[in-house]
DNA sequence: GTCTATAAGAGGATAGAC
DNA sequence: GTCTATCCTCTTATAGAC
C-alpha cells in the first residue's frame, strides 16, 4: 500500500492500457445508470453489465459503488463549467452570452446524462459535491458576478442582477437535458427532430437577450 | 374484499379520523422523503418515523411503498399545473403571464418538496405519470400554447414560440426549488433573507417579460 | 485480471399477538 | 389499529480459485 493520500484524484501510476479501456468503460457506463437511476437506485450489476464485465470484475478497478460515483461526477464537473470559466469581460456582452447559452444548450443536447446526473445530486443535497460548491463553484460565479455588473454599470446591459440571470441561464439550458421525457411527451414527435434544438436554442436566446439588452 | 377496481384514486368508503389523520401524516412525510431521496433511496422506515408510527403500522395505511409514492405524486401534480390552466387568452398577456410567473416562484418557494419530488420523477423517465405527460398535460400545453400563439398575432408579444417560452417559465421559476442547495451555496447567507425572494421575482420578470414585450 | 461463490446487511413486506 | 418478530429478496462487497 504505497500509493499516497487521495484515490480519487486519480494517481500518477502507471495504468496498463487495459486498465485504461476498463475505467473508462466502466466510467461511461457509470455515467448513464447514475443519470436515469440517481446514486441509490444504480446498482454496481447494471454498470458491470454495460460495461462489459462482471461485477467482481468491476470492484477490481473502483473499490466501492461511492468511489465511481464521485469519480465520474467530478470528471464531469469540469467539462460543465468550461464555457462560464471563458465569459470575457473585455468582448461584447451579449455576444459573449449568446456564445455561453449556445455552448450550453450544446452540451445538453450531445451529453444529457452529465446534467441529469449533476441535478440528480444537487437536488439530493449535494452530499459529495456541496463543498465543491461553496468554496470553487461560488468563487467562480462570484468573479462572473462582477464582470456582469460592470457590463451593466457600462450599460452595455439592462439593470440586471447577475446571479438571477446566471441562475436562469442555468435553468433554462439544463432544463433541456434534465426534464426530456416531459418535452418529448409534450411536444411529441417533433423533439427528435433535427431542427428542434436549434429552435429552442433560437426561443432562448431571444427571450434572454432581449430580456438583457439595454433600453433608451 | 368487495371494494371496486382502483386503490389509487381513494374510494368513497368512509374514512374514520383517525384514519384520516394518518393518512395526512404518511403522505406529508413521504413529501419530504421521496423529495430528498427519490423513490429508491427513500425508505418506508424513515417515513413511518416522521409520521410518528412504525413500519407495520404504516403498511396497514397503504399496501406498498410505490402506493404511497402514487398517491403523493398525484395529490401534488394537480396544485401544481392550477395556474397554469388559468391563463386567460382574454386578458392582458404581459399581466397573465405575470400573474402566472409569480405564483409559480411563489410555489417554489413555499413547497419546494412538491417541485422535487416532480423534478426527480421525470428525471429519472416518469416511470409513473408518464401517460399522464403525454394525455392530460399535452393537451393543456396545447391549449395554452393557441393562447400564447393568438396572443403574439394580436401583436401583444414579441414572435416567440409558445412550447419554448412555456418551458422557460417553468425551468426558471422551479430551478429556484429543485436546485436550492447549489443557490444557497453560490449566495450564501443572502439566500434565507426574507427580501432574496422577492428579488429573485423581480429578476426573472423583468428578464422574461422585457424578453418577450413587443418590439417596434 | 477475471471468475464463482458467498458473506453481510439493508429494506420491503407479512404473520400473528394484543 | 398497533405492535414485535420474522421472512425474503436484493445488493454491496469480499474470498479465493484460476
Amino acid at each position: 500500500m504505497s500509493r499516497s493520500k487521495s484515490d480519487e484524484a486519480q494517481q500518477a501510476k502507471p495504468l496498463s492500457r487495459i486498465q485504461e479501456t476498463n475505467r473508462k468503460a466502466i466510467l461511461e457506463a457509470a455515467l448513464d445508470v447514475f443519470a436515469i437511476s440517481g446514486f441509490r437506485g444504480a446498482t454496481i450489476d447494471e454498470i458491470a453489465t454495460k460495461a462489459g464485465m462482471s461485477k467482481p470484475n468491476l470492484l477490481y478497478y473502483f473499490k466501492s459503488k461511492r468511489a465511481i460515483y464521485q469519480q465520474v461526477l467530478e470528471q464531469t464537473l469540469s467539462d460543465w463549467l468550461a464555457p462560464f470559466a471563458e465569459l470575457d469581460p473585455t468582448g461584447d456582452p451579449v455576444e459573449e452570452l449568446r456564445r455561453y447559452i449556445t455552448a450550453k444548450l450544446k452540451m445538453s443536447e450531445k451529453n444529457p446524462n452529465a446534467s441529469k446526473l449533476f441535478a440528480n445530486e444537487i437536488i439530493h443535497g449535494a452530499p459529495v459535491i456541496g463543498d465543491f460548491l461553496k468554496t470553487s463553484l461560488k468563487t467562480l460565479v462570484d468573479e462572473k458576478a462582477k464582470v456582469i455588473r460592470y457590463w451593466v454599470g457600462e450599460g452595455k446591459l439592462a439593470p440586471v442582477d447577475p446571479y438571477h440571470l446566471i441562475f436562469m441561464i442555468w435553468a433554462t439550458t439544463q432544463h433541456y437535458a434534465d426534464f426530456d421525457v416531459q418535452i418529448r411527451a409534450v411536444v411529441g414527435s417533433q423533439a427528435g427532430r433535427p431542427g428542434f434544438a436549434d429552435q429552442a436554442a433560437q426561443a432562448v436566446l431571444t427571450i434572454i437577450l432581449n430580456g438583457i439588452r439595454p433600453r433608451q
